[in-house]
DNA sequence: TTGTATGCGTTATCAT
DNA sequence: ATGATAACGCATACAA
């Protein structure tokens, strides 16, 4: 292993000091430096194939010229995660316009503190978290600590915070309209934890649609199941049952998380329900899993890829001490009917 | 904005040097240190809300904790690249098992020289470069500089590399076998640049399938598009020209890549021409994209999750500096039949 | 068992 | 226009 090479080594090739060398390869104040020296330092670092050293750099500068993304779950790039990948398009589309790369918190922490640490120790200049808890107390963590943090696709509890986030109680209010107008009346509306703020917007959403057209918010049947259980046989089973335990059963499906929808109305086919035809199917985000789903699924659309484009960039803009307002930039919503919802048979639809 | 703290912070206020604060907090001979100076040491750390620099640790220790990704092109997150996915739910997948983080070398850098100071610049201390040209002159120079490289999905011009891939010679066997036991003689092989070594390779197979069935390798009608031309429209006249100027017309195409296959069997959908019953399609990869295009695709599948796993654990016994043998890992493949191929009409099949 | 001193490779301030 | 020199925060060899 040969010695590595710095700006010294450089300096000493030019026949000039090590303080020129820095001078010149950053580019400032070239007016400082005449042509010759400037030429004779490139070259020279040329010659010895001269790498200057991030972490000297971000030691004496401060910053790293990176930001950093925490991984939610082990998972997060398994089960065709669409979500994740297209709001992360949008993070690396805006990225690849800048001088900054993306570090993937991916390693193993033993608990949420040293994931902080290992954040706020300088592995770079701020954070992207993407669908966290409300409560996350990494979150928290962070915003206490004024650490730069842009939160997409959820709002903590916090009294100052950056977060980038889709409308979504206008997505509730799409769901379940388009549901009344096919004359679905009484609707289950299956969703993981409150705690997540995405679940509760879309709820108040969707029972202020309710409201609005005069149906009884009591019909709503809700239903909760952790996000993170992944057992697709558990999760159809208790499906099941709250469908058939209902005081009055639902003809109709608000499902709350995209993945979940698909998987359960593909399993709900193969167990000889048709879909839309014993229940219509709505669920939320669109994306190709929704779009490619047997039968595909009508969805509230997010412009997830805008959205991780937007939270980069006003992670930067935070980064450079632009000021920035605080709290949450909503973008719009739209709702793409598809074959899983139909009208209610006997329904009288306009 | 307050001052950090550092590790002087903590000795002064546990009463210690520095040197022990380092010695403690990283848990290094612990037998040496007693017990009481570790927990003032630990408490004192933990009052003061201290996490240790990475750059500093960085700098003088010379590794990072990270490994880099080389992004291909801006659009790595778009056009739902599964292959890319697959094959970085793998990465990450390992990695989440290690102290490794992982960093996207996403921002613009103006050239390959740049990126290649990037990375050899103490980013991290290793990278892993997926699916690039065999003459990638990024690739060369890592691999003349020594640098820890994985090569993944391809095999670069060199004489030493790390390389982990899949069985292409086979999958073209097995994709040329397919469509001969259904009848087909006249096949148009629609691939990319042949300086990609998977493009190359999937043919000798397919070449190799022709000999020892007996079918004139003459009859095999090659189009190449470049890869990075992602105009449909674009792509979709060109395969008519291909198939139309044809000496004998084709029945069947192979497609060397996965996405171009999928949207152009769509697009010729669209055009009114019935797949499989006008042409049979076989393509590779096997991902979603395959799995839920219309029709779903004849596949020629790899394990990407795992090759993606192995591409990192290979990297890390590298950087462990285990002893690790040069060339290629090759993962097996399969054949997915799907609904793209079918018997030729008036062929004999068995 | 603990402290002292040095160096990692930069940037940046201040002389010259 | 260029060169000394002092941080940056940590790990580590060596001294005590």
């Amino acid at each position: 292993m040969s010695k590595r090479i710095n700006s010294h080594d450089v300096a000493r090739k030019a026949g000039v000091s090590q303080s020129t060398v820095s001078l010149v390869l950053n580019g400032r104040m070239n007016a400082r430096i005449s042509q010759q020296t400037r030429e004779r330092v490139i070259e020279a670092a040329r010659q010895l194939n001269y790498s200057l050293n991030t972490s000297a750099r971000a030691l004496v500068t401060g910053k790293t010229q990176r930001i950093s993304i925490v991984l939610n779950e082990p998972g997060n790039f398994r089960n065709h995660n669409s979500f994740f990948m297209d709001i992360l398009a949008g993070v690396v589309d805006a990225a690849v316009e800048t001088r900054y790369n993306i570090v993937f918190l991916s390693a193993s922490y033993p608990d949420w503190r040293s994931l902080f640490d290992e954040i706020r120790g300088g592995s770079s200049d701020g954070v992207l978290l993407i669908g966290r808890y409300s409560d996350d107390p990494l979150t928290i963590a962070l915003l206490d600590a004024l650490f730069p943090t842009v939160c997409v696709s959820y709002s903590p509890n916090h009294c100052y915070f950056h977060s980038v986030d889709c409308d979504n109680e206008l997505g509730g209010r799409l769901a379940m309209q388009h549901l009344i107008d096919l004359g679905h009346r009484n609707i289950a509306y299956i969703h993981p934890e409150e705690s997540l703020s995405w679940v509760t917007e879309r709820k108040q959403g969707i029972i202020q649609s309710m409201q609005e057209n005069g149906v009884s918010e009591e019909t709503l049947v809700c239903s909760c199941t952790p996000y993170l259980i992944n057992d697709q046989e558990q999760s159809y089973q208790e499906l099941m049952r709250v469908i058939n335990t209902a005081s009055v059963k639902p003809t109709a499906l608000i499902f709350a998380d995209e993945w979940r929808a698909q998987w359960l109305i593909e399993k709900m086919g193969e167990e000889g329900i048709h879909i839309p035809g014993d229940f219509s199917v709505v669920n939320f985000n669109s994306t190709i899993l929704s779009e490619r789903a047997y039968p595909p699924i009508t969805s509230v659309w997010q412009p997830l890829t805008d959205i991780g484009q937007a939270a980069f960039r006003l992670l930067i803009d935070i980064l450079d001490e632009k000021t920035v307002p605080s709290g949450i930039i909503r973008y719009p919503v739209r709702l793409d009917v598809r074959e899983s919802t139909a009208p209610l048979e006997g329904a009288y639809v306009d």
